[in-house]
DNA sequence: CTGCGATCTCGTAGTATCCGATATCGTAGA
DNA sequence: TCTACGATATCGGATACTACGAGATCGCAG
């Protein structure tokens, strides 16, 4: 099968849904959808974000992250608050709970990329995020 | 920017969504939504796909499928019909106009593929499909 | 203190996605 | 032949995603 090399872009879809929806499976204890866990991965590292950078990251628009984060919120993950020295910015972060999720995620996300990227060399691996890089900076 | 290596997952969804907005503006045209233009794409080869075929190149189930084909089709880029031999299964066709929307659609990805890709050398883009493609395989 | 740009939220609308149930068809088995 | 079972696709209903435009709040320059 994949008898033609087929098109990068397809390709990457087809992996970005695959992936999500193994990692949904996995996660499915913690009643959060994709997008949820997306925000929580880009949250992981700790530091507060304000609601453009979490946007820019998961790859959407800031309109679309207001309810993604609502939801967040009420269940008790994330926190909103005004960012000190910068009240139009709105700064979001992790409570405990959500830390606690962000871990969990953060830990299914790298147990997956090591099963899949087990065998490949790490050139590779550097190829993919060159590639990666590019197509996510190429302009209209 | 891109200063931490940043997770291979959250590299490609972050690239789905730049890739998809980046097509959806180019081909607004079509007035086609993004898992339409995916569909399309994968229906470009002009070959006669069923809709699990289908469901599975796009990456979804054949549910989601329904209703996407539902819209292409009652605006006559496809065509529904039994496949002989199997009329379980459902073909679908390109029609003409599905054909040419195809064409344009196939153009545009060719023409950011190649915008992204034109400095990277062969390797890179070999070992970017190398790791698409593990990841699209892994399983929980 | 006035105007302008930046940032976010809200209202609204259309899609996407899935799950469970159902209908149709093919195939193996009695 | 006919019956049971698996495969395939659709339908109904529910939830979430995504975006656009309008509006609110705030920082900054003059």
């Amino acid at each position: 099968m994949n008898a033609p090399p087929d098109s990068p872009l397809l390709a990457l879809q087809r992996a970005t849904h695959a992936t999500l929806h193994v990692l949904a499976t996995e996660l499915a204890d913690l009643g959060l959808t994709a997008a949820e866990i997306n925000a929580l991965a880009n949250l992981a590292d700790g530091r507060p974000h304000t609601a453009s950078e979490l946007a820019a990251a998961v790859g959407s628009r800031p309109t679309t992250l207001t309810s993604v984060v609502d939801r967040l919120e009420r269940r008790g993950h994330v926190t909103r608050g005004p960012r000190p020295g910068d009240r139009r910015a709105v700064q979001i972060e992790l409570t405990d709970s959500g830390r606690a999720a962000a871990v969990t995620i953060s830990e299914a996300v790298a147990g997956l990329e090591r099963r899949a990227l087990d065998g490949l060399s790490p050139a590779a691996v550097d190829g993919f995020h060159q590639v990666v890089r590019a197509l996510t900076e190429v302009r209209a």
